[in-house]
DNA sequence: GGTACTCACCTTAGCTGC
DNA sequence: GACCGCAGCTAAGGTGAG
């Protein structure tokens, strides 16, 4: 079942819509190779004084060792926790195995995550049975082909879905871990029943700033939160926020399952094992930074008008300096000359830990929009200077495709442990224990 | 005293053109 | 020409998710 677009297609009869989420994904992706750490706390995630918890087992958990968590404080609460470093590309490759499972289901597959996703099974019920049934028939052959432990959530829309799957979770708690129910059903009529009794925190889009709001109008759970006006959530939370959280509170969401979502945005971002305090530093970590964004979108066949510098200093204070393009680029070169004077424009010398680009505001590929905007922003020569670094930027790909990404690489990336390269997930979760050598001080 | 990375979406404010 | 209201765009920051 190929080809199918857009979004799930029944409407006006009540939906069937699962939630499945991996447990503990990267972790038991890890423990297939290293069955010896079975039963132990394991953790996936940075190593070093800057790294996080990306994910954590739920031996681990017992501990109080939480995902996002700093690493320092995960080894000072659960000494004996076995650190492994991620491997982004093994969890894409399952996770792609993973999606195929769900497709054999319904072509109605929303990817939320590598580890979880929506699907629609209304118009698979007839051949696979009842939500139940086929939640069961997708746990099973995930376990069965990819020795894997997913739970499920079944209900008729995908935020109860959403919350149905984390009650049908494995519990870790000091005492032990209490398997969950593996799949949870919340069924046509019972939604308020279900929902009602949760802490408002459960709710989706209810982070820590809005748990505070809600609960300076005494919000404690979703039954509260339903018995107000409207009027009031908007109040304490914004307009579309509010109006949005006050239908979830009622269980109301009509959202479909969207089977090709357009990405809106590429970038990249890297948090320095010690503090960069130069303009020269920051200038090679911009064009690494910018060689990985440009790589990507030319990887999707897009290109930006909107380019974001992300700076955040030594004492976590984060600053964005952003600018629009006449027209969209695709090459390194583009993104890091147009970058290049805002953060000239930054102030280094307090410290700066982390360096981002991101890009935004997608249009087609730069071939022939970006010259027609370089043209209207500077005359002359660069646009034949552009077009070359285009077709040089493109000859990159050509070998990076060939030979791996590290056949080549800007100048400014040569260290002297060899070429260091942006690539998505490296870096994914902090700089690691021992970091690079900082690199000498080349011409770029 | 510690806090990654990537992405989506929202709010607010300022500017511009009609 | 000055002013107003509105829409659209841009910039910056914030929030939340996984």
């Amino acid at each position: 079942m190929t080809g199918v677009s857009g979004v799930s297609g029944v409407t006006g009869a009540v939906r069937t819509i699962l939630h499945v989420d991996m447990d503990a994904f990267y972790v038991s992706v890890e423990l297939r190779r290293r069955p010896d750490l079975r039963g132990r706390p394991v953790v996936v995630g940075g190593t070093g004084s800057r790294g996080v918890i990306a994910a954590a087992s739920y031996e681990a958990r017992r501990f109080g060792v939480r995902s996002a968590m700093p690493s320092t404080t995960a080894r000072r609460i659960c000494p004996q926790v076995v650190f492994l470093p991620g491997d982004h590309e093994l969890y894409a490759t399952v996770s792609t195995q993973v999606h195929e499972i769900f497709h054999s289901v319904t072509p109605f597959v929303e990817p939320l995550a590598l580890d979880e996703a929506f699907l629609d099974v209304t118009g698979a019920v007839r051949l696979f049975g009842d939500g139940l049934q086929i939640a069961e028939h997708v746990r099973d052959e995930v376990w069965r082909q990819l020795d894997l432990r997913c739970s499920v959530g079944v209900a008729p829309n995908k935020f109860l879905a959403k919350l149905a799957s984390v009650a049908a979770k494995p519990k870790a708690t000091p005492a032990g871990v209490v398997a969950g129910a593996g799949v949870v059903v919340v069924p046509p009529g019972g939604e308020l029943a279900f929902l009602h009794p949760l802490p408002v925190k459960a709710l989706w889009g209810v982070g820590p700033a809005t748990l505070e709001r809600l609960e300076r109008l005494g919000v404690r759970t979703v039954r509260d939160l339903a018995a107000l006006d409207e009027a009031a959530v908007v109040a304490a939370v914004g307009k579309a926020h509010g109006q949005h959280l006050h239908r979830l509170s009622w269980a109301l969401d009509d959202r479909p399952v969207e089977v090709d979502r357009g990405m809106k945005s590429i970038g990249h971002e890297e948090t320095y094992p010690t503090d960069l305090y130069t303009h020269d530093e920051l200038r090679r970590e911009l064009v690494r930074l910018a060689d990985g964004v440009a790589g990507r979108l030319r990887a999707a066949g897009t290109a930006a008008r909107t380019l974001t510098l992300k700076v955040r200093f030594n004492d976590f204070h984060t600053i964005t300096r952003s600018v629009t393009l006449p027209g969209p680029v695709d090459t390194a070169h583009a993104i890091a000359k147009a970058v290049a004077p805002l953060l000239a424009a930054v102030d280094p010398s307090p410290g700066v830990r982390l360096l981002g680009v991101s890009s935004t505001n997608f249009g087609e590929q730069a071939e022939q929009l970006s010259l027609d905007g370089l043209l209207d922003a500077e005359p002359g020569g660069d646009v034949a200077d552009e077009r070359e670094w285009q077709a040089a930027e493109e000859t990159i790909d050509a070998i990076r495709s060939r030979f791996g990404n590290a056949a080549i690489g800007p100048a400014s990336a040569v260290s002297a442990n060899g070429l260091r390269l942006v690539r998505r997930g490296a870096q994914q979760w902090g700089p690691d224990q021992q970091p690079d050598p900082r690199p000498d001080q080349e011409p770029e």
